[in-house]
DNA sequence: AACCAGGCGCATG
DNA sequence: CATGCGCATGGT
């Protein structure tokens, strides 16, 4: 590998690649990058051009690979920002680990899952387009649905017998056509919401800087569920995932229901008090209480 | 076969 | 404002 296309990012204190990688693989078919062995594989679209990049662990630095494209000072520069907010790599954890060792109920994932960052969905179009497929849906049908999504309008690079995919611009998918979504198994509204998102994607009503530069939570979140499709987990989701928003927790999700059960937190889902009031004790932090409960999940293994 | 899955929108009380 | 219901479809 030629040295120019190498780039080193320093890990910082409280930071796991091995959670990284567990996260990125959990058993579930993403068709958004490829893990082999201990290395990351992924497609990235800057501007009109489409690089391939390799992520692994190297001696305290994630080492990136720019395998396709052009090395330049530019594509390293949006490189390092992407996998820097990608893994969450600028934020110190020390204080959520603080508030986990208060309560001797969760206490214990400061240890097991020491290290593990809230892995983001940089791009917001499809951090809610994630969101409507998975809507009511178990994840591995969800993970099905959005993989023939992608692979058909997304655009796409080669390397050594694989293929990697970037996720399809709301340009494409604003003129999708219906059939061509039922047909991948998206139901009328699904299909009807994606169209519609994308639409409001393109023509600028939903653009993500506009909307961190919204004044409060609460206006971002309107923002999101004033658009069909876009309800209270949604919006939550997707403020959590792509803007990184400490605020957000996706209300209602059954992921969460379950791990806050697990733990004995709650007997039923309609303890809404008890959710609040654990939620109150990690303000500023909900959101990464929200990725470590699900992390605590256990997975079904897929032969 | 019935019930659930990382919900949402709309109609009612 | 809270609750109920239909929506679509794969998995168990």
């Amino acid at each position: 590998m030629n040295s120019e296309n190498k780039i080193l990012i320093p890990i910082p204190a409280l930071f796991s690649f091995e959670e990284c990688l567990w996260f990125l693989n959990r058993n579930y078919d993403d068709c958004l990058h490829i893990i082999k062995g201990d290395t990351i594989f992924k497609a990235l679209e800057i501007g009109e051009d489409i690089l391939l990049i390799s992520i692994k662990e190297h001696a305290g630095f994630l080492e990136l690979n720019i395998i396709k494209g052009e090395p330049t000072q530019e594509n390293k520069a949006y490189l390092i920002d992407y996998v820097r907010e990608w893994f969450d790599m600028d934020t110190n954890i020390q204080p959520f680990y603080d508030l986990l060792k208060t309560d001797g109920r969760i206490a214990y994932m400061t240890e097991t899952y020491k290290g593990l960052r809230l892995i983001g969905i940089s791009n917001l179009f499809e951090a809610i387009c994630w969101c409507i497929i998975g809507q009511q849906i178990n994840l591995s049908f969800a993970y099905k649905v959005k993989r023939r999504l992608v692979e058909h309008y997304g655009k796409r690079i080669d390397h050594e017998n694989d293929s990697y995919y970037v996720f399809p611009e709301p340009e494409v998918l604003a003129a999708a056509d219906p059939d061509l979504l039922k047909e991948m198994q998206f139901s009328k509204q699904k299909s009807d919401y994606v169209i519609g998102i994308a639409k409001a994607f393109a023509n600028g009503s939903i653009d993500k800087e506009a909307l961190r530069a919204l004044p409060s939570f609460a206006a971002r979140k309107k923002a999101l569920t004033d658009h069909k499709g876009i309800g209270v987990w949604t919006a939550n989701y997707a403020l959590m995932k792509s803007l990184k928003e400490p605020g957000g927790i996706p209300h209602g999700d059954i992921g969460l229901l379950n791990a806050l059960s697990n733990h004995n937190i709650i007997q039923d889902r309609s303890e809404t008090a008890k959710i609040e009031g654990l939620f109150q004790q990690f303000a500023g932090w909900e959101s990464y209480l929200v990725f470590y409960l699900w992390r605590s999940l256990t997975v079904k293994v897929l032969e």
